[in-house]
RNA sequence: GCUCCGGUAGUGUAGUCCGGCCAAUCAUUUCGGCCUUUCGAGCCGAAGACUCGGGUUCAAAUCCCGGCCGGAGCACCA
């Protein structure tokens, strides 16, 4: 019987597979295509609807962007809508930053993610309160008197506080109490009926609505009643017809604590995928509030310090919005917590601007080399060394710049060259002195660049310091551009004053 | 304390749903070599992983049980 399986050629068997059940050999052959992009998504027949949902207290961060990337990388993939909603219903404790609604807006546009429909949660208060009556109606929230500790410790023990068997009437009553300013701030909550002996602490009655009555940054002193995330979001994924939600894990429970509203109410949860923190190397784990300390602080110079992890700082250091899309969507929508390096999204964006960038030469702590001969008064560079934009015309002669670092590593009758420009010999030290030595170009000489003495000063800002030294005088012309400084790495000319700015990408 | 979710090379990621084509994909990283008037780019090559232990099975990264490790929630924050 073994020798009859081993004589059957698989050819043969596919055959009688054929024969017997051709569906399933279809399926054979179908199988391991490897996944491209992002996973596919469920229930994408009628497209999609999803949302980024930032709360606006600081600009975006590369974090951010992942959730802007992502979410309408689905929508492009799917057709429908990308919605970006301002969840800014705390005017105290995540009290939203007038400027930062416009700063998501913006970066939403770099991002090659222009919403369809932009929403602000903070606007749209009134449209919450009659669903808020409508579930007291329908039994399935009451107004809460309980202090916060108190109702902490019956949640622990799993005891059902007595506002939670008031009647429809007196909640109703009690609701528009706390509307009307009859009730003080922290005197009451309305609170959602789950089940107070459900196994999970986390999902117990949970509040809907406080008093707050401080004045929100936006609409002022319009509300008193404000209501939270849970009901916020979950109110606003209905309206909004959502489909698909990605969001955080730390918002894992919220799923389950809202999916109450939604059977009270007969509305249909949308498909909820979660994904882990991100943390990048180079960046440590921050956070919004951290980085404002540091920011009023005088630690980092703004928003846009090239050391900080904003999606504005990232542009002003030249990463390119593409870069950064391929990178977040390679990185997929995983549940694992993760930890990237920067060094993945450089090289994606060393790929794109290699081709545009011009070379530049740029020196940095530079000292001046003295040399005796017949040194070309200019030299004619290539802008770019594979790609044919022509040349850059830089005056030369016999007393230039070079970086300390190459210098301290000659020696005395060191033949070098001079990219570009000419062959020398190194005749001294200290101070630096050599002899021209010829136009041809020899095999295997080191070369270093250099640059003019009379050359505009550039300061570089990186992330791990600063650079100063003397560059080339086109540099000027690539304001806003990104170039590439030989021998040292991408940059992006910032401003060009008397010190010409360039902020650093990566090498 | 209660509850939930994860764990594939240094870092990410594909494969896990529906076990066999997986001595495991791709990228990044690091190291070699070639090429090059940049320490850049390009080309070639190499390194490096299924958290552990049991079980089921002819066959386990994939299914089951347990351990270990990690993350998260239990706010009148988002």
């Amino acid at each position: 019987m073994l020798t009859d399986l081993e004589k059957t050629s698989i050819a043969q068997w596919q055959e009688r597979l054929a024969a017997i059940a051709p569906e399933l050999l279809a399926e054979l052959s179908e199988k391991k295509d490897p996944e491209k992009g992002l996973p596919a998504l469920e229930r994408t027949e009628n497209g999609v609807v999803m949302r980024f949902a930032p709360n606006p207290n600081g600009p975006p961060t590369l974090g951010s962007a992942r959730g802007i990337i992502v979410n309408s990388e689905y929508v492009k993939k799917y057709g429908g809508k990308f919605i970006i909603r301002f969840d800014d219903t705390d005017p105290v404790k995540k009290r939203p930053m007038p400027e930062a609604y416009g700063w998501y807006l913006e970066d939403c546009a770099w991002l090659g993610a222009k919403p369809d429909l932009i929403i602000t949660a903070s606007e749209r208060v009134d449209q919450y309160y009659p669903i808020a009556e409508e579930l007291i109606k329908r039994g399935g929230a009451y107004v809460c008197g309980c202090a916060q500790a108190t109702f902490k410790e019956h949640k622990d023990k799993g005891i059902e506080c007595e506002h939670r068997a008031q009647s429809v009437e007196q909640n109703l009553s009690l609701w528009r109490k706390m509307l009307d300013g009859t009730l003080a701030e922290g005197e009451a909550v309305l609170r959602v009926k789950t089940d107070m002996h459900h196994k999970d602490p986390a999902i117990r009655d949970w509040p809907a609505f406080r008093i707050v009555t401080a004045s929100h940054p936006l609409v002022g002193t319009k509300y008193r009643v404000w209501p939270l995330l849970d009901f916020e979001s979950a109110v606003e994924d209905h309206l909004l017809g959502t489909t698909h939600i990605i969001r955080g894990k730390d918002l894992a429970d919220s799923g389950s604590r809202q999916r109450y509203l939604y059977d009270y109410l007969g509305w249909q949860y949308p498909l909820v995928i979660h994904w882990g923190r991100i943390k990048i190397h180079q960046f440590g784990s921050f956070s919004t509030s951290k980085l404002r300390k540091a920011i009023e602080a005088g630690e980092y110079s703004g928003w846009d310090d090239p050391r900080v992890p904003t999606v504005r700082a990232i542009r002003g250091r030249g990463i390119q919005a593409e870069a950064l899309r391929k990178f977040m969507i390679e990185l997929g929508v995983g549940e694992t917590d993760i930890s990237i390096s920067m060094d993945s999204i450089y090289a994606e964006n060393r790929k794109i601007i290699d081709q545009e960038a011009n070379r530049r030469f740029f020196v940095w702590d530079p000292v001046a080399l003295e040399i005796e001969g017949d040194v070309p008064a200019r030299a004619h560079a290539p802008l770019h060394p594979a790609i044919d934009r022509g040349e850059r015309v830089i005056p030369a002669g016999n007393r230039l710049f070079i970086c300390r670092s190459d210098l301290a590593s000659l020696k005395i009758g060191d033949l070098i060259r001079l990219k570009d420009l000419c062959n020398i010999e190194i005749t001294s030290l200290e101070p630096a002195r050599a002899r021209f030595a010829g136009k041809d170009v020899g095999k295997r000489t080191k070369i270093i660049h250099w640059a003019p003495t009379d050359g505009p000063k550039v300061r570089v800002l990186k992330p791990d310091g600063i650079d100063e030294g003397v560059g080339e005088a086109g540099i000027a012309e690539e304001l806003g551009k990104v170039v590439q400084f030989e021998r040292y790495g991408f940059v992006q000319i910032n401003s060009v004053g008397e010190t010409i700015v360039a902020y650093f990408a990566h090498r």
